[in-house]
DNA sequence: AATGAATGAGGATTCATTCAT
DNA sequence: GATGAATGAATCCTCATTCAT
């Protein structure tokens, strides 16, 4: 059954069936075999493409930050005034593509990962990054030099929010996204 | 050479290792044989004492709470006003004994070992319960009916610095109780 | 791009492939993918002409005895005197072509293989024939009865200083046809 | 069924095991598994005992030689003459524990896989270079300053012979022995 | 109480081989 | 004629776990 320009489409499938194993898992113990299958190919296949279990899982890795990013900037594109792009931010942030379990879980595992994997560490540091940047780059109008200062509390809530919603009882994706704007509110206004 | 009453000696000893080389390796996958040489003992004793891997790591976790909490009781002592008793909660969790790269390391990492084994979520939820009801407490005079909210809040922020201390580049455990601290005052002050 | 009348150039190629990789490696622990990737064609093609690993394994090694075989009679078609042919042939075994370390390291190599393939051992036999038919017809005149068991020597020799110049150290092609030239006087003249 | 002190046996049992299957199987292409089989014990236990099958190889190359010098320092105790001497180190080289099929196949396939492995080159070469100076070493009283070269000389019909025996048809041990020991002689005398 | 010998299941990885195109 | 997509068997290696001593 093989066929001519299969790559994309088997990379993508297995990019998919990693995160989603991970995900369903709750960690990155997951086999090549298990991926392979969810993805409807051989294991062989998996390191033909990606050359290895670490190679797959930081690909994996790196699709999760991407369609992060995409969603930010998709939110961003509809904002406005500068509250509208914070909002915006936040609300990429527990969108229902980022804040679902599966995506949580991975994230999470990802994150514990990037303590022993200087590539995945880079992967999130980059994330992180932006994720200030952007955020303060929102807030500058509103609260001025005070600006960075926000940036990081609010990063650090949203981060805590996911740690918290991994292991369940935490608030669902719209609830989320209204507490961090609130905090933003108020620690805005707080001159 | 095998003397009576070493049972609770080698335990705490294992648990110790156990920590260690988890955080020294930064996930959970660390090998018994590793743990049990660190300990001094043969790695037949791990499982002698503690039935099994999972039960090993099990304790360690219970092991590292436990001094959370003991460190917590300890801050609280010495507090009087009720802004005294919210810093001193803060401040246990960002102290020397907790917010240690080793510490952290381990602490996310079971963290992730939470979202797949039920006994290890139930021990972490207790944990957020009581973080959650000391903050609350704390709060109560300082903000009435708010208290919960904020508390939700600031437990995010502190699972959220946690996070990123456990990938480098985070604020060290003093600023990071200032930084806290300063956000509950301002929502406490935030009518 | 597939043109008419491409198999023999693309047979040659492989061949060559193999030789060079073989040669390389120093075992016969070489991937078709590899061979195929230096003749320059996909590994699908090196099964479509040869039918498999193992029958690319034996071309190879059938070629390396024919270069050889035609540099003997190269050398002979030169050859006056029964002291030139003996000469001539010994010559042959040490020439460029032959004593160059890929090409050692791929005949040694075949050596091994020949003791687990029957089909190898058969083309070393003849070989092993031919070099000791050649000699003993080339001693004859020089030593008649002495002449098969001189040859049966100066092939030991001759075996022997390919192995040693396997791994190194010893004597280069020139050096080593004038040592077994010399020591084949040394026996035609122990009468 | 764990007993204590099995380590000296289980790796005597393992190497021997290593020898007797690329005896056997005529190349270094055998598998842990077989091996382990053969010594009776599970595929952990070489690993466990060696590291790797890298590592067991190594040991079983390592004890073929180490018989060899021992059965060489065995003939030379008995050894009076010079001519004694030489012929007792030509002896060992095709005695019984040497010149057995199987030994010279893992033999010759060690010869290979030293091509591309430098530790086991250095222990072949190791192993010349004693031949040789054995060899140098006999042949000084009876032939002074040619000794180095006709040494070397019988160092590569004795190789060579090997060679002839792993592929089969060549002499026995003790025509061996006596082939070479004749051509010593000659060469000796060869004035 | 303690060891470490021993197992064996499980998993990553490699690679010859097949085959649709 | 030629490709490279795809498979799956084979193999090395790791490691939790058991158990005789």
């Amino acid at each position: 059954m093989p066929r001519v320009g299969m790559e994309p489409i088997r990379r993508a499938a297995l990019v998919k069936a990693t995160i989603a194993e991970v995900g369903l898992k709750g960690s990155l113990d997951v086999t090549v075999a298990r991926i392979a299958k969810r993805a409807g190919v051989s294991s062989g296949l998996a390191h033909h493409y990606f050359g290895g279990k670490e190679d797959l899982l930081f690909a994996a890795m790196r699709h999760i930050l991407t369609l992060y990013g995409a969603s930010v900037r998709a939110q961003l594109l509809r904002a406005g005034t500068p509250r509208d792009r914070l909002a915006a931010i936040i609300r990429a942030s527990f969108g229902p593509d980022n804040f679902e379990p599966h995506v949580i879980a991975a994230w999470l595992s990802f994150y514990v990962h990037a303590q022993s994997d200087p590539g995945a560490r880079r992967l999130l540091g980059i994330y992180q990054a932006r994720l200030g940047s952007n955020l303060t780059h929102a807030l500058r109008p509103l609260a001025s030099s005070r600006a960075p200062d926000i940036a990081r509390t609010l990063a650090s809530v949203i981060d805590g929010l996911y740690i918290r919603h991994a292991l369940g009882g935490a608030p669902d994706g719209p609830q989320a996204t209204a507490r961090v704007l609130a905090l933003a509110d108020v620690l805005v206004d707080a001159a």
